[in-house]
DNA sequence: CGCCGACTTGAATTCCTTCAAGTACGGTGG
DNA sequence: CCACCGTACTTGAAGGAATTCAAGTCGGCG
């Protein structure tokens, strides 16, 4: 993951792939202003009862979501990727009411919430592109709601698996067949809803029957049919963008 | 619980909520061209994969939106009450990704998309009320994925119960102490990842240890603290709305 | 009155967790 | 370059929470 030379080139493909931008509305995009910053593993972006004034745009590395519950258990409710808008929430809504934290080194863009917000009243194709992509990450909780609700532990790992490839490829970050996992298997257990301990049973599983190769993080999934199927995963609910 | 004789009345309320709306919004919104329709308990109101054309307002009953995996196993992914807009989504989404079924006998009213988003580019001040409830729904999935992937089975269902009551009280349609569920033990299962059978064990024990008293699907939280402790509750995720 | 869906209860089973050791690897400092 | 250290990963065995299977009971409605 060579990183990329220019965020605004960046934000404009991903807004363009869920709705058409015009020149004017890419101007408009690269008159926003910004800061830049790179930040290692486990910095949290955002914490929940903050009420952050800027939305960030992840340029390189990953992040995730998560909630807690009082008893310290932790659960993962996202993983992003180069090219997501995090927290575009706040624009909205005042207070967090999750954390966000880096999960591997990370590049970012940083631009004030007011600013977005004026694009969003001002310009109606970004507006629109925005409201997808809002929609569609409300499209991916449904799908978790039901993965950790209603799938066993096999198909949970597999699910997730799935949507990694599938999201990672639709995004232009690479092939979905073969792919370098950022997160520990103890954060796959916390987004999978389960213990990091059977994490590793069923991946092992999942290999031990050929639907996947695993080398350290490295994945290789060897038969998209047959890894579908066990995972359950219809990529409709990802709106053929994310 | 009357039904309303205006459904303008009632979304005008809703999104006065979540933003205030100027003279000039509201006679928008009267404008609508809208039809009114009742429907029994288990009326589908939206198939997954369809391709909807208006957007449903509840003006009366309850509703659900749910998943399937392929095995069969169904997983609702929301529960709606009167004044809750169904299906923003299908505004900039083509195809629906799960379906929406009446769990009660339901009044609604259906608007036409192209209306809604004609609004939406027209007027800010609905546009970021429509905004709010959206990620308002995102933050409800969150707080599910939360639910079912990290809690126990008994705060499971008593953080089920908190949440319908809080909305419930939210949307102005009566106090959180006691209220009847609409829902059957099985579509509570289906809500939270469980078994009936199992739903039913954690009921009765919720109300052997006083945190309710139950009389067929009349509920009442006869401690409020220690409801919400057991439930892991905290009503910040609903935004103070809903 | 009788039927059907919703609810209730018990017993056996299962999937996943918990607990407890260990191993492999990458990074750091000598 | 190698010893050391911490984190991530791996594996086994025991325990537990929730499911499954199997019978009922209750209550509303035709």
């Amino acid at each position: 993951m060579t990183a990329p030379a220019d965020p605004f080139a960046l934000l404009i493909g991903k807004l363009n792939r869920l709705g058409p931008l015009d020149a004017a509305d890419e101007t408009a995009i690269r008159a926003l202003p910004h800061r830049l910053a790179s930040e290692p593993a486990n910095h949290h972006l955002v914490r929940e009862g903050a009420r952050p004034t800027e939305v960030c745009l992840l340029l390189d590395g990953h992040a995730c979501r998560y909630k807690t519950t009082r008893g310290g258990g932790r659960q993962i409710v996202s993983f992003h990727m180069p090219g997501d808008l995090l927290d575009l929430q706040q624009l909205m809504l005042p207070r967090a009411d999750h954390d966000i934290v880096t999960i591997s080194p990370a590049r970012l863009a940083w631009f004030p919430a007011s600013d977005i917000k004026r694009l969003q009243q001002n310009r109606p194709a970004i507006n629109e592109a925005l409201w997808r992509d809002t929609l569609i990450d409300a499209s991916i909780y449904r799908e978790w709601v039901l993965n950790v609700g209603r799938r066993d532990a096999k198909s949970r790992i597999a699910h997730m698996l799935c949507e990694f490839a599938a999201r990672r490829q639709a995004a232009g970050l690479g092939g979905a067949e073969r792919f370098e996992l950022p997160m520990t298997q103890e954060q796959i257990a916390d987004a999978t809803g389960m213990t990091a301990v059977h994490v590793n049973r069923m991946l092992h599983a999942l290999a031990a029957e050929g639907l996947i190769a695993r080398d350290r993080r490295l994945v290789e999934i060897v038969d998209w049919n047959r890894m579908q199927r066990a995972a359950d995963f219809d990529p409709a609910y990802l709106h053929a963008a994310a």
